[in-house]
DNA sequence: GGCACATTCAACCATTTGGTTGACGATTAA
DNA sequence: TTAATCGTCAACCAAATGGTTGAATGTGCC
């Protein structure tokens, strides 16, 4: 059951990779940029990146030595989509909703 | 920089406990119920059940000998808010709705 | 060419996660 | 009181996370 949506909600759980997302939202950065206010080694902030460029929520371009990254924010998107239904669907009594659905699908 | 918003994300970075957190939408469960559909110990769902309540995604009464588990869909709150920063809510669009569905009710 | 810079790789370490099995404490029911 | 049920605990395992340091690889500049 490993999806998208698993490496997406995975790579938000963490505070650090959350701020890197929150300063991509200004610019596109280059990977030595992003690590700058952090007090951890490049190498661990090349790690979170790579976490990152694998949940798809930033983009990596190498262009002559530095590599820029580039928040892709669409990916976010199956993981708004998961947690919105899920608030609407608990609005809804359960029950109705199963029927609805039934109507809805059987065709 | 362990926050809420870390276990929030973390717990929902896990398909099984998507899907007990969508199980749970219907009704309160006890953890013998919660654990049925699943090919997996009893123990393990009891961690994950853990980990959704150090989350605070549910709570957890014991009455008797049976624990209920019950969805605290408000902590899913905070992400949201967080997540909505990026601006890439919009109006929850309806054929996204329609995939939602049929991927966590399909089976 | 040679040096400095940008980034990753490799090896290591401690902790967490996701799973197992078996024993155990608590509770209910016969 | 004895037996069954509910759920967790303890010990273990493999794999992933989050970090380190030091070496390696590319690339740009003088």
């Amino acid at each position: 059951m490993t999806s998208t949506l698993d490496q997406v909600f995975a790579a938000l759980g963490d505070g650090t990779r959350r701020q890197i997302l929150t300063m991509l939202l200004e610019d596109d950065m280059a990977v030595t940029d992003v690590a700058e206010p952090f007090e951890m080694s490049l190498a661990a902030v090349s790690k979170h990146l790579a976490i990152l460029t694998r949940a798809g929520l930033i983009s990596q371009e190498k262009r002559g030595r530095v590599k820029w990254c580039k928040l892709e924010p669409q990916a976010m998107r199956e993981a708004v989509v998961w947690i919105e239904s899920f608030g609407q669907l608990e609005a809804l009594n359960f029950d109705a909703f199963e029927e609805f659905l039934e109507r809805e699908l059987s065709d």
